[in-house]
DNA sequence: ATGAAAGCGCTAACAT
DNA sequence: ATGTTAGCGCTTTCAT
């Protein structure tokens, strides 16, 4: 057991001198085993396994320039409904044999700049991004240098981009007029950023749906921006929500994770839902429908999201310029903290 | 609109003969800008941008051996618990200028040898792994040539790892003594696969807390072992759980994700709890007071053992040999879904 | 069937 | 202050 720990790794140099032959044989078992003497590759094999020889991936991605990485930019991990696309994706990456480094922004565009310039210095075979804005200039720039960029729940704005996304405005409207039915006339959204394209387009839908039933958005909506899109955040916003002389019946959350703390707080508060106050979430995430107040939500396609968007990365990194845009359909679930209709 | 879609990248050899300097200048300019002539500075600069240089992240990593890049293999990435644990390693990462590839097994040994042996390839600054079984040799090896190794969620079976763990055993007992003193005395415990440690060490703690109560684990307590430990597995386990003459008063889930499941199932059967049936957690995951039948659970400093996990990750690669182990204590939270007592 | 040699883009030592 | 050059480990012609 010779003991080597700082021991520089085995290359196919050092496998070509145990075996006897040259780096080009060592090479040729390694890509193209069949065009090996058997003798020859056996002999090779064993060094291998006596050196511990492990291919090294850089000099093979130098080489030849395909990275075996791509590169997921989210917005936060930590929200269940990324964690189930991350799966989605990382799923169909590894049929590829591609796997996947995951980044959270948390809604911040330069953290987002910096992730974007690490991944591509990188030499990633693609990335995957939730923006947290809408510029599509620097995704279009590192396309440009060969970086296939897929935008990940978000419609693309221009032809240029491949994108994989969920109708947010239609979804806004399913909710505001679920709501509208229940006989709800004084609603607060508790939204992200504005700046991100979801939070935007889920406000948008809202407020269509609002004027659809030809009610001024300006009379019956309060809308909260949050910092960003977390419980932790949403927990906070609850005694802003509830101030003022005539409190919301009804509270939008822009997506499940964010109405978790929103419960939270109300919970806290002693505020009963949907006695008090009715909410409705976003995602549909796996506990939705086992909390105490079983969550109104809209349901995404969530894993296949992820996994659409892998396979339009995967493809465009083979085929070149062919870009796609898929958009699925949400549905509202009404359950409780919802569902019945108030005075 | 300049057409050049498959155009190569960029690199120094093009800048410096843009801005008429060697590329060692301009490799200067890179690496340390203040041994270059500001004029020359700036001109490089400008081709630069010009040319929209990005440097070559996998060139450089050939050259020096550092990647910058860690790899996290965990059982399952959909798991709450394994995604607050990766929001803490990505941001000590981020500190230090790393991203992290994250990989799920599912508990698959196979899976987890597979992505050992292409993160070692990719030349990955240092790999976090929560194992699927209790074989460090492959490990070892792995560190000796060369890549950090550090266990996450799991002691170091031998010295020559580092480790950030949890005191799994601890965990159990805690649990099982709280139900025997609200009086069960059947109680069916939903595991993981034993093969997986932390399931081992739970497993353990809970018969170790029943033996010192002095009641024989045979008779007290049945041991249902899901494939993997998820919702969805967990929610398919109840039949089992409940079948047979003496159910058992009091269900014990390896993970607050599998309970959600296991809540679901009851849900739907219409099983009480806690009023028929007490359910225990462990996780302590976000959405668990939150749930219908707030969840006793075993609280763990999730987000911490992320950032110590990257933390050594970081220094060994630095630093060199030093081992270190560093165990949290877990915490028991009593809520509704057991906190009565039964007859 | 196998070997020899030219780079992939970059850094760092050395030379000027 | 700037230029020159030798590799990092591998794949891939092109010879033999």
């Amino acid at each position: 057991m010779p003991r080597q720990s700082a021991r520089r790794r085995n290359g196919i140099r050092e496998v070509a001198a145990a075996a006897g032959v040259s780096i080009g044989t060592v090479s040729n078992v390694l890509n193209c085993p069949e065009v090996v003497a058997t003798s020859t590759r056996e002999r090779v094999e064993r060094a291998m396994r006596e050196l511990e020889f492990v291919p090294n991936g850089v000099a093979r991605q130098l080489r030849d320039g395909r990275g075996r990485t791509a590169g997921a930019i989210v917005l936060d991990l930590a929200n269940p409904f990324f964690t189930e696309v991350a799966r989605g994706i990382q799923d169909r990456l590894a049929q590829a044999d591609v796997t996947l480094t995951v980044c959270s922004t948390d809604g911040a565009p330069d953290r987002e700049d910096r992730y974007l310039q690490v991944l591509e210095e990188q030499g990633v075979r693609g990335i995957l991004i939730t923006p947290t804005r809408m510029r599509p200039g620097t995704l279009l720039d590192i396309q440009r240098r060969g970086v296939p960029v897929v935008l990940l729940d978000c419609p693309s704005p221009t032809p240029d981009l491949c994108s994989v996304a969920v109708d947010d405005t239609l979804g806004g409207e399913l909710v505001i007029t679920h709501l509208l039915d229940r006989g709800h006339r004084r609603i607060a959204f508790v939204n992200g950023p504005t700046r991100v394209p979801q939070c935007a387009a889920r406000s948008a839908g809202v407020r269509r749906g609002l004027r659809a039933a030809g009610l001024d958005p300006a009379e019956h909506l309060t809308e909260v921006e949050l910092p960003s899109a977390t419980a932790v955040a949403g927990e906070q916003a609850v005694p802003e929500v509830l101030a003022g002389p005539h409190p919301p019946t009804a509270i939008i959350c822009v997506s499940d994770w964010v109405a978790l703390g929103v419960l939270r707080a109300l919970g806290r508060r002693g505020v009963a839902v949907p006695g008090e106050v009715a909410v409705v979430g976003y995602d549909d995430v796996p506990y939705a429908a086992e909390l105490y107040a079983p969550l109104t939500s809209v349901w995404q396609p969530k894993y296949e999201l992820g996994r659409a968007a892998a396979e339009l990365l995967l493809s465009k990194a083979e085929a070149g310029h062919r870009c796609t845009q898929v958009t699925f359909e949400p549905a509202l679930i009404v359950r409780e903290s919802s569902a019945a209709a108030i005075a």
